[in-house]
DNA sequence: GGTCTTCAGTGACTAGTATCACAGAGGGGT
DNA sequence: ACCCCTCTGTGATACTAGTCACTGAAGACC
């Protein structure tokens, strides 16, 4: 492993006790994962834990007619807790994960994940406190889809994705429209309504936000 | 603690080794719920790891304006996975449980349970399950609301609801909406469509199911 | 500059669900 | 037996979101 991606693991994941550190760099790989990638498929079985080190990942469900819907964003220092359940028993991924940009994921092998729960105590949190969010950040999706109309949940969509990854929303209607299971029609209405608030300025591929909290 | 809940926990929970079902016995606290009872309300402080022995709780969610739906259920033998998590860090709840038929939980002293997942395996797999298998169920749950009509959601109900309480649910058709977060009119219109294919039967405060697939 | 493709905007229509208003049915208590 | 309260059924109506059909605009490529 290259010293710069060392440094980069140290700088992800500081709360880590330095035996880990030493663990990890030794046992696990390093991927490279190319924009729009698919990092998790759903049914796929999973022998690694996942951790991000770099790049943005979107989680999100697919149901049997390719309908979708976004779970959530992994940021750089998350794990997908997903792979850690799953990880535990050899089972099959129930979700989809893809690179929203290029990325590098960090890939452990099963057996020393699950061994270094009882070993590292820094470990051990770690993987308590990502189920924990994880689980807290669905609760928020479920919420949103199951109390909001879809001018909220956009709402709540756009925002997320600001908070990820700025204020130029580089996405197209069609894009949205399949990230909130809706259609391309229906979300540039409902654009259009924002713009006029003054919370969003609307451009070709891109949207650029102004104060969500103007609505 | 008496001979018989003794007994019952063993019997609950064949999976823990002998010296595990010891420390349970010797620090862990027995409650009687009644039905309609609630064992942990959104914002609550989690102090303890539920765990139930008898009975049936519903998990679910509420919103600020008192809409609620259903999360899942919880059987004997099962646990309250968001109460491991919170546990860990002395956090808020971030859901509702209630009793739906009388009911006994155990209550495990944080302190206890988080030392545990290091000193006994089977201890630990018990709650990795447990995390795992809760958050597929709020995955299907997830999926039925996102992707689903009511039609299909209010027969995945029922057929949870079956699978915990037997073919006779007693329920009214305003409780359903509720927890469906539905109104009562629209649920009775729905019924009434299921009886007409035969697959239940409706009366005053119960629907009899005969056979749910057959839709 | 012209052609092609993708993206965005818009009106008309439809389907599903919620809401309102009311009527009737079932059962419990007295 | 009667009253009362809860539960259920049903029509009318409104609203939200999805679908269809089409137009125009922006950029990409030749």
């Amino acid at each position: 492993m290259e010293i710069s991606q060392k440094e980069a693991i140290l700088k992800r994941f500081p709360q880590f006790e330095q035996t880990l550190l030493d663990e990890i760099l030794a046992h696990s790989t390093i991927r490279q994962v190319e924009e729009g990638e698919e990092v998790m498929r759903t049914g796929q079985y999973i022998r690694s834990t996942v951790l991000l080190l770099s790049g943005l990942l979107k989680v999100y469900r697919e149901d049997d007619e390719g309908n979708e819907f976004l779970m959530y964003y992994l940021e750089p220092g998350n794990a997908c807790a997903l792979s850690m359940m799953c990880t535990a028993r050899n089972e099959q991924s129930q979700i989809m994960a893809k690179a929203v940009t290029e990325a590098e994921v960090i890939l452990i092998p099963s057996h020393l994940s699950e061994q270094w729960l009882a070993r590292y105590k820094s470990w051990h949190n770690f993987v308590i406190a990502s189920y924990r969010q994880r689980f807290e950040e669905l609760l928020q999706t479920l919420d949103s889809i199951a109390f909001k109309g879809l001018d909220e949940r956009l709402l709540f969509y756009l925002k997320r994705h600001v908070k990820v990854s700025g204020k130029e929303v580089r996405l197209s209607h069609q894009q949205i429209a399949l990230e909130l299971n809706s259609s391309r029609e229906v979300i540039s209405r409902l654009l259009k309504k924002l713009e006029q608030t003054g919370a969003i300025t609307l451009h070709r591929n891109y949207i650029e936000v102004r104060d969500l909290d103007l609505v």
